[in-house]
DNA sequence: TGGAGGGCTGACCCAGCGTCAGGGTCAAGC
DNA sequence: GCTTGACCCTGACGCTGGGTCAGCCCTCCA
């Protein structure tokens, strides 16, 4: 009597559509006629338009069966929750929205606001756009790390840069990373870290503990030192005096120098 | 230096999420150490969390990689066309939140309000829940096959319903469905229903184009006759008087009904 | 008798991973 | 030297809701 094609067209929907509803169970599998047709009555056209009415008001197919079979106030129950699913999955989408936005109106890929503004104050230095770029990345990092420390860690690094001593490196550490690494005005610059650091300790600015873990620090200092000879230089020269590290530096105490010595 | 499950954990991402990004050629496969252990480094740290804050912002992985690459106004008219698609997703959900709503309301599956309305009457008028889902039953399918006529059709029914004889006929139906076959007061039905039927052809209420195809007019008939022995009576009863039909009811003119009896 | 227009099953495809299964590797503790 | 537990590897299936072949069968009409 009703062929597929001709019940799925009384429901508007294809044929495929009905044939997943049947291997879902959604749909009972009809009698077949005696060349293996699916053949269909009045009933199966009702049940596959309250399908449809279910799964077109956004109810997912697995619960369309129970909510079928459900009586009034199941009904409701599981409309209601499914409106909820609805509700998160709209706000979800909203908040994507708002996201791109702010990418869209910053093509600041991945980095916060205060820290385009510091760059760009690097940049107002002078400071070459090639190391503003290794800078942009470890911050990167470093923000995907301790979202919520970002701006006061930037803060941080903006009251530095009021040391005039501070803006005399910046203006040339981008230049010296390239110099051979024999050259003797690295000394210089070791001295005026040095000088850096001394400050930072004497203010009681070192050894506080920033939220960043170990070896992330490990892998911002490797970071550093594989980009070029000159920065590899400058730090063996500050181990040399006793100063540890880069991203997060500190002072090695005198009597730990030794025994971190390796045993020759 | 840099597995592949801190790598992840940096980015804030799942190992198996960065596998995937290997497999779609997002990030690139990185050096194997001797095992075939994956090790990274930082910029494939940068990569990973740009990766992820563009899909966080709604960007299609398929399109992430095109972005990344993209100059300034590339990137602006990407993201762009990506919140057009997200604006268009979100009203395809408060659509469905506003269909779930009316189903929450009426609880009435795939029929609009007014057939409601119109069942609700034959409710009134004291008929049996057992025929008032059959003619449920018979709507819902009228309604999806005419969803812009369905209110004009169930119109014409309500005035219909004016008529006593009409009511008088619904009163009684569902119970006939129930009699024997050669129950004598079955005839008397058919009287009431040619009356009725004679009087809805002198009116010109017949033959009009309902916009129902024929094949489904058959549909509803034969699910009719199907439901009872006493309905299929019925219909033969006027059969004989030349009259053809249920759901669309028609007279056979006189010298047709010869002509239509099956060769002998 | 052949072609058109159905119908049938089985299988792959989309996105973005989650989640086994069935291994190998590495560092630490006994 | 052996075990244990934590990682790593590849490969494959699963989810949603069907779309889209492919290859074959069935029926009807000219």
């Amino acid at each position: 009597m009703l062929t597929i094609s001709r019940l799925a067209a009384y429901a508007g929907v294809t044929v495929r559509a009905v044939r997943h509803y049947h291997q879902i169970g959604l749909l009972p599998e009809p009698e077949r006629d005696r060349s293996g047709y699916r053949i269909y009555d009045a009933a199966a056209v009702v049940r596959l338009i309250r399908i449809r009415s279910l799964a077109d008001a956004g109810v997912p197919l697995a619960r369309v069966q129970e909510l079928l079979g459900a009586g009034p106030e199941e009904f409701a129950g599981g409309v209601q929750e499914i409106d909820k699913d609805l509700r998160a999955e709209i706000r979800r989408l909203q908040d994507t929205r708002r996201r791109l936005a702010r990418l869209a109106a910053g093509e600041h890929l991945a980095l916060p606001q205060s820290v385009v503004d510091y760059l760009d104050r690097l940049r107002g230095l002078g400071v070459e756009e090639r190391y503003i770029e290794m800078e942009r990345d470890a911050w990167i990092m470093i923000a995907a790390q301790v979202p919520h420390r970002i701006d006061a860690v930037i803060a941080k690094k903006h009251e530095e840069l009021d040391d005039p001593d501070m803006v005399k490196l910046y203006g040339i550490l981008d230049e010296a990373l390239d110099w051979p690494v024999d050259d003797l005005r690295m000394v210089e610059i070791a001295d005026l870290l040095e000088r850096l650091m001394i400050r930072a300790v004497e203010a009681g600015e070192v050894g506080g503990d920033d939220g960043i873990d170990d070896q992330f620090v490990d892998l911002l200092d490797s970071t550093m030192v594989e980009s070029s000879p000159g920065a590899a230089r400058l730090l063996a020269i500050l181990e040399e005096r006793g100063w540890k590290g880069w991203t997060r530096i500190e002072r090695v105490p005198a009597d730990r120098l030794d025994t971190e010595l390796p045993p020759s």
